[in-house]
DNA sequence: CTCGGCGTAGACCGACCGTTCTATCCCTGG
DNA sequence: CCAGGGATAGAACGGTCGGTCTACGCCGAG
């Protein structure tokens, strides 16, 4: 028996989550449907239209679920799973069709503030702080929030930067900072 | 006698400037042409298209000017010249109508590499680097470059992270540890 | 005065945008 | 067996895209 072919919905969901990584939200349906292999119909069926797709495309990256693993695989002390997390954006940075924090280029390319990608990108990165601040919280750190607002910045630093001068390897710097982060706790 | 009005060159610039931040750099030209009051002609006579409009507006943006406006105004002391920077990003991400930086924005919104705007982003994070480096430099820093990369990761991640999250005050968790780049001089 | 260059105004081009629609097919459940 | 829902294919909608074109107005230099 040959692993079934996926549905419409994942198809659409797939093919928009490349497409749009590599051509900007901006892509058009058309270019997602051939790339899905899927009726036109199929998209405002299952998303109700594009917006719903990209909008689902975001909420459905698992990128959180790639960190929380960088973490899980480096063991138990709280600095090493943060700092992992630095040398896995240094892979992500240093892959070929690297293009930026999906989250924050999908919030720059629509400016209308009532577009739901904008409060879906707001909960993954609240999600993201709440990550890192769990990590310091059980550190020990004396501003746990705070911390984790730093360690942010320096994520999304690392993916912004990266678009512009990745043989900076902004990771690696940030790395370092992210250890005096660290090293703010007793 | 009046203040004489600006030709269509100078008046395209500037309605480029406030449309392709406030709406992305998928504007249309027929939005710039309106808001410039500028004749369709006028935009392909002096920049060959949309594209070199764009392309013009990123190299003629002023912001490195602002930057080191704000540290001459900070006095000689490269250490509070830095820390000056971030005061005024702190100012930059709180203002109304901030929607990132400019340069990182165009370059994610347009994916073909050859596209000029790549170039120019690029040119202006190195003039960035370059101008950290030297105050680095000037206050004895073991790796002037180095410094200026985590530099760079703190400006570029606080115009990302304000983005998203601007309550969080990215500037001034980026102020405190740009502070620890500047003790690493002796 | 006349000419040339720059500016304006606006029609027009083919291409593409997101969306809606009709029509047909196929598979599954009853 | 048939009915029905999900999927397909593709035409068509009005609108916008960047870019080219013609026609006309203005003004300073020759």
């Amino acid at each position: 028996m040959t692993t079934t072919r996926p549905g419409p919905r994942e198809r659409l969901l797939d093919a928009a989550r490349e497409l749009t990584y590599a051509e900007g939200v901006h892509v058009g349906v058309d270019a997602i449907l051939k790339r899905a292999d899927v009726a036109r119909r199929s998209l405002y069926q299952h998303f109700g239209g594009k917006d719903g797709l990209i909008t689902e495309v975001l909420r459905g990256s698992g990128v959180l679920e790639r960190y929380r693993r960088a973490m899980d695989d480096a063991g138990d002390d709280p600095r090493v799973r943060v700092l992992a997390v630095f040398d896995e954006l240094d892979r992500i940075t240093a892959a070929p069709g690297f293009r930026g924090c999906r989250h924050t280029s999908a919030e720059l390319a629509i400016a209308d503030p009532a577009h739901p990608v904008h409060a879906e990108a707001r909960a993954f990165k609240d999600d993201l702080h709440a990550l890192f601040a769990a990590e310091l919280d059980r550190l020990g750190h004396p501003d746990p929030r705070f911390g984790a607002d730093q360690i942010l910045v320096l994520v999304d630093g690392v993916f912004a930067h990266a678009v512009t001068r990745p043989d900076a390897r902004p990771a690696r710097a940030a790395r370092a900072l992210a250890e005096t982060v660290l090293s703010a706790a007793p």
